[in-house]
DNA sequence: GTAAATTTGTTGCAAAAGCAACAAATTTAC
DNA sequence: GTAAATTTGTTGCTTTTGCAACAAATTTAC
């Protein structure tokens, strides 16, 4: 996995304004990067910062779906299926994007540009980590009791961190948001996990009791 | 999707016994095609029949975490988080699998064999395909009532079906394990559902009254 | 540095979902 | 063709979850 990160990072760094249907820029925290609506072609690598997908149903109803990581990607390309919903990534702190058309992606260059080579050389192993981050998602949200989800997240967290301490990478009321469950049903049960020695918690840093 | 389908069905007719890293298996109805334990770097895919990744998790629930159909792509290649929870493949029907080492897709060929060229050419868009899919997982299972996830399964149906009514893919059994509820809860729903005149339902024919 | 906004923590009550159990219908296996 | 197994449909009861509301603590914006 480092090495992918290494390969990522010296690509874009090295061959960046080669090509020139590529697109950078950066937003400041709580800025949209992208909105889900033209069923564009869009593939976006988050190089720097955090940012969520978020989904808002047609009753109001708030759903992080995604929570990035720099190296992540994330695009319209992901989303055939459009529903009523309204779909947008939200940068958390500071952000680098790097903006791509699938079609560009696709379709040979016309140079034998090298940037473009190693483009296809990466993705499928970038694709690769998205289809594992979203199978772990759905790991969590198939859990049929709240308390079960959480402490699947949980657990997840301090596999990542290799450690049974570990900070949220959320406030609370979002991660009610990620769990899709209720904030304060949320919150009962966190408090049922206290009072059950199973966790420990003192601000967002959760510790596991087991 | 048709020229995907035709360029994933040529490649392997031609081609599928040039390089000898590729297996071809077939399996009859109820047969389990692959287990997630032993952390292979195995990427199959389905060129023929319907099958089901199915997990248990320590209590005995089930889940049916993706219902597979020809041209779907799965395997422990897509599986980092090892849990303590039962992981498989069943055909539902007779199924043709082919067999991958996601090395041999990685790593280059010695001989510069077409093969080989074939397959990193189609693998992008067959794992868009599987990430298309999972947030499309996502979405149902992201819902916070039984009838928001029935609905929300039955639209992506009517939808593929280009019609209002459609034969629904599984048993009621096996839809209450792929929604992630308890089936009686599930059938009390679909009863409010009917009661209601928003769906209406004969055998394992829904029709959507919308 | 202070006011405004957001997040956290809690609770009572209502609605939804899970569990268990069983009969009827349908499908499967030989 | 029949017995066995599975699926469907239903219900009573219990547990879990959602909703609404509000106070306290914390963070943000200027």
């Amino acid at each position: 996995m480092n090495l992918l990160e290494n390969e990522i990072s010296i690509f874009f760094e090295e061959f960046c304004h080669t090509c020139k249907k590529v697109t950078t820029r950066s937003f400041k925290k709580n800025e949209i990067i992208t909105t889900y609506i033209a069923k564009r072609k869009q593939l976006c690598l988050l190089t720097h910062g955090e940012a969520d997908l978020i989904r808002y149903d047609f009753s109001g109803t708030k759903t992080i779906v995604e929570h990035y990581l720099s190296n992540n990607i994330f695009g319209e390309i992901f989303y055939n299926v459009t529903t009523n919903n309204e779909l947008f990534v939200e940068a958390k702190t500071k952000c680098e994007v790097l903006f791509f058309d699938y079609d560009f992606i696709e379709n040979k260059c016309t140079s034998n540009c090298s940037y473009h080579k190693k483009v296809m050389q990466t993705l499928p192993n970038l694709l690769l980590m998205q289809i594992n981050s979203l199978n772990t998602r759905i790991e969590i949200l198939s859990k049929r009791t709240i308390r079960e989800k959480i402490l699947t997240y949980f657990n997840i967290l301090a596999t990542k961190n290799i450690t049974k301490t570990f900070a949220l990478p959320f406030s609370l009321t979002d991660l009610a948001d990620y769990l899709s469950v209720d904030r304060s049903a949320m919150m009962r049960e966190i408090g049922y996990l206290r009072s059950d020695k199973i966790i420990e918690k003192n601000g967002n840093s959760i510790t596991l009791l087991y």
